[in-house]
DNA sequence: GCTGAAAGCGTTCAACC
DNA sequence: GGTTGAACGCTTTCAGC
């Protein structure tokens, strides 16, 4: 799909606050708010936008624990078969297969370090589970999801 | 700060649509519009929502390539010195320092490969940088950030 | 594909329980 | 803390360009 200034303008501003109203939308990028209202429409139906959430601090809601776990598995396994074991563990934030000598890397949130061990125990307990290797976060420096610019 | 399940229950409703009304919340959590309105307000005034925002396909605004990297640094450098390092750099969508051999993972976010080792470049060329070593993604398996059930 | 107007709905605040 | 009611503004649709 091909996006125009203006369609980059109207997520910059929907990145930046995704409750503020078509009309300042419109304001901010020289349209009234049914073009705006229009545009948005279609940046959600074509996929390029997929949805509206609330950032929240882990923190405040009892997440205390943060880790990034390099996971191998042995032998032949499948993208597919690793997200289905993946998925029914709550604690798993993110997944992605990775190059290098691990197949995937996991960030899972846990309350706590016992909470996160146990999520770690059920990581390692899906078949052909060669190793893990854990990287407890210690501190966040940094976290900006979805910056639009710089060089799109 | 103090959460009790009706404000969890809110905060789950708007990490799901962050642009759903308060009456339509308030229908979800048995309470009225004014009152949903105002546990977000006083919410958002505690730092436990801190903000709204769009959920946006990176590869449709141009966003192709992605890796983690793990940044060893030598000497005694500082949190402190090494978000200021980071910052400016715009392809760093999150960094953490972490347990274990290397001292800062960071998450990069770049339109290709080319555009991703200059990126790169640029993490390396700061003062202290002992090693890095990169993690490229290959697939996403899984991304559900902002998950506040489980165990909170 | 945007604008402008009109109907309906959401937000917001005061007053009150 | 919660609700109700009223004023105001926003969303949404549609005709017209």
């Amino acid at each position: 799909m091909q996006l125009d200034s203006i369609d980059h303008h109207i997520i910059s501003c929907l990145i930046e606050d995704a409750r503020s109203s078509f009309r300042e939308i419109g304001e901010s990028v020289g349209l009234s708010a049914p073009a705006v209202k229009r545009r948005v429409d279609r940046l959600r139906a074509e996929g390029v936008i997929t949805g509206f959430t609330a950032r929240v601090d882990p923190g405040s809601v009892g997440w205390h624990t943060e880790a990034f776990v390099a996971v191998t598995y042995g032998g032949n396994i499948t993208p597919t078969r690793i997200r289905a074991i993946l998925t029914p563990i709550a604690e798993v934030v993110a997944a992605y297969t990775v190059s290098g000598d691990a197949d995937v890397l996991v960030h899972v949130r846990a309350a706590d370090m016992a909470h996160f061990e146990q999520a770690l125990e059920r990581l390692r307990a899906a078949d052909g589970v060669a190793r893990t290797e854990s990287r407890i976060v210690l501190s966040t420096l940094l976290d900006r999801p979805n910056v639009v610019d710089g060089r799109a």
